[in-house]
DNA sequence: GCCGTTTTCGGCCCGACTGTTTTCAGTCG
């Protein structure tokens, strides 16, 4: 089996956790851990640099030991290193690590006095209240293990974006009404608009008095006070979502929401970066000595580190930084720059709106067109639609755009692409179209070659305009299905075709890393929102969210063109030489 | 174990909260 980068990664936390146990150096520890974030976030195959014999220590965090290991891992399948560690400590004791509340002290104490390795062995020692009598533990702590293991069975999950949003909103409301509160503002992974969210992070800024911290915790959707201090307040709600809440004054606004909004890597890279100016970086402010020199804004903790203002959506540590100090940070791609929507559904398959209704919606948006691209007849769920349906269709789209005024309606389709590449309507009925846009509904399964066969050819047919939604997967439902992205997004510039980037919140597919990746090989990315009503152009900002953290500027999205450009670029694609459209 | 605007050796982000202890270690974000 061929070794995948999440597979080393997995690995070397492994190693990072079983070093945690035995105390050893932290910083070696984590030298392992940011090799395996490195590789984990990696768009390109070690496995395939190593064989091509690429030298290894260019990856950040990875020197002459880490590219060593790599090498053997890569080579052999395993690593001989975590094998000896495995000897001298049994592997499942790095589950422990996972519980809430234990960390490698409380971990290595518990497997040497109570020989506890599993989860289950220690929610039996925590029940029978053996781990009160250990030094360091206490009644209450055995009380919260007891507890967390429970949650840990239960397995706390992450929210999407847009669910996370509608409980932000809520509580950002009901914060900002407290007596004394100045800003509250939703930071943590939320603000990087990340696709999921493990908890939110609360900011605000309040006067000394406010009694923003007791309603906090009063809050009624609050299931449990995790804990509760003058500045900072944790409590688990009834849904499950863990809230963090952090209140500083007002001077220290700027800095608290750089420090809150991370991510962790992006701020501990920062005050490195302070460091070698002498300065001292924490959520009050910029310090030189006991002097505080910024902190108001972020753009003032970043002017005083010598950087430029970082958008939170970069703030991850894959190279924005560099970026900012070369002063090559793009200019982000804003959700007003659309002219336009590439894919959405009406009442004609499974959309719940008129034609009519989708392009006055969109008109409402203020795009200038909007591709009517419903599902063709395989996909019979959706009573997708036949050649002689997909006539009326454009029949009646020619029709109101002869009515409509100031929004263009293109015809459009979104075809299945079947399981040997072939689209599933006629090459004469996808002639007649403005744009074709394929998307894979089916036998999600085959392999990597095989799925990766099937869009590249259907990529080569002549009438190809965009593929949506690239990767297929379902965000905490299911899985992308296995494709060679590179290749689809070399081809797709072969052939001067697009990638969507749909902006329902449950796909949001590309990946951002794969945004970065089309835009290093020059291929127009589209942010569609995929409506099937007309509330769902709401969405778009998830799409745009996405596209920014994957450094998408206007000018690399393909919907941002005005209709006649965006006309030349799509009739580009086409290739009449093959005679399908004459 | 990595890395270099002070460094090829000696550093490596920083503070809040909890619980157990009685001045602080462990954990977390």
């Amino acid at each position: 089996m061929p070794i995948h980068n999440a597979d080393i990664a997995a690995i070397f936390e492994e190693i990072a956790d079983l070093l945690e146990i035995q105390e050893a150096n932290p910083f070696r520890i984590r030298a392992y851990r940011n090799a395996a974030r490195t590789l984990g976030e990696l768009s390109q195959d070690v496995r395939v640099l190593v064989e091509k014999g690429d030298d290894l220590k260019r990856l950040p965090g990875i020197g002459d030991d880490l590219s060593a290991r790599i090498r053997e891992i890569v080579a052999t399948g395993h690593c001989s290193f975590l094998e000896r560690l495995r000897t001298e400590l049994p592997p499942a004791v790095t589950e422990l690590l996972k519980i809430p509340g234990l960390g490698p002290k409380r971990v290595k104490t518990l497997y040497h006095d109570l020989e506890v390795q599993t989860v289950e062995q220690l929610y039996r020692a925590a029940r029978d209240g053996r781990i009160r009598a250990l030094s360091g533990f206490g009644e209450k702590t055995e009380l919260n293990i007891l507890r967390a293991v429970e949650a840990h069975v239960s397995r706390a999950r992450r929210f999407k974006l847009v669910v996370a949003a509608q409980y932000a909103e809520a509580l950002r409301t009901c914060l900002a009404a407290v007596p004394g509160v100045k800003q509250v503002t939703i930071a943590g992974s939320f603000r990087r608009m990340r696709e999921t969210v493990g908890d939110l992070d609360i900011l605000a800024t309040a006067m000394p008095d406010s009694p923003v911290m007791r309603r906090f915790t009063a809050y009624d959707e609050v299931a449990e006070v995790l804990s509760a201090g003058a500045k900072r307040a944790s409590v688990m709600l009834k849904c499950g979502l863990q809230v963090d809440l952090r209140v500083v004054a007002e001077e220290s606004y700027g800095a608290a929401l750089q420090y809150f909004t991370g991510s962790k890597a992006h701020n501990i890279a920062i005050r490195r970066i302070a460091q070698t100016h002498g300065l001292k970086v924490n959520e009050y402010g910029v310090y030189r000595g006991e002097a505080r020199i910024a902190g108001e804004s972020e753009e003032s903790v970043y002017r005083a580190v010598g950087l430029p203002y970082i958008p939170p959506e970069l703030r991850e540590d894959r190279g924005e930084i560099e970026a900012a100090r070369a002063g090559r940070l793009p200019q982000l791609v804003e959700l007003a720059d659309l002219h336009g929507d590439l894919h959405v559904h009406t009442r004609a398959t499974d959309g719940r709106n008129t034609l009519r209704e989708m392009a006055l919606a969109a008109q409402a948006q203020g795009f200038e067109y909007l591709a009517i691209t419903e599902h063709s007849r395989r996909l019979t769920v959706a009573h997708g639609l036949d050649p002689l349906r997909l006539a009326r269709q454009c029949d009646e789209i020619d029709a109101l755009n002869e009515q409509l005024t100031g929004i263009t309606l293109l015809k459009g389709i979104e075809v299945d692409i079947l399981e040997d590449g072939s689209l599933d309507l006629p090459d004469k009925v996808l002639a007649r179209l403005d744009l074709v846009v394929g998307a894979v509904h089916s036998k999600f399964d085959l392999s990597r070659a095989r799925q990766t066969e099937r869009i590249l050819r259907a990529m080569e047919h002549p009438c190809f305009t965009m593929l949506a939604h690239p990767t297929g997967r379902l965000i905490e439902k299911r899985e992308p299905y296995d494709v060679d992205m590179l290749r689809i997004i070399r081809q797709a510039k072969k052939r001067g075709c697009f990638l969507e980037l749909n902006a329902h919140p449950e796909r949001l597919d590309l990946l951002d890393t794969y945004c970065q990746m089309a835009k290093e090989e020059g291929v127009l990315v589209s942010i569609n929102s995929d409506a099937h009503s007309s509330f769902d152009f709401a969405n778009l900002r998830f799409g745009v969210g996405q596209a920014r953290r994957g450094w998408l500027e206007a000018r690399d999205v393909l919907n941002t063109r005005p209709l006649a450009e965006l006309r030349t670029l799509i009739k580009r694609t086409m290739q009449p030489s093959k005679g399908v459209l004459s």
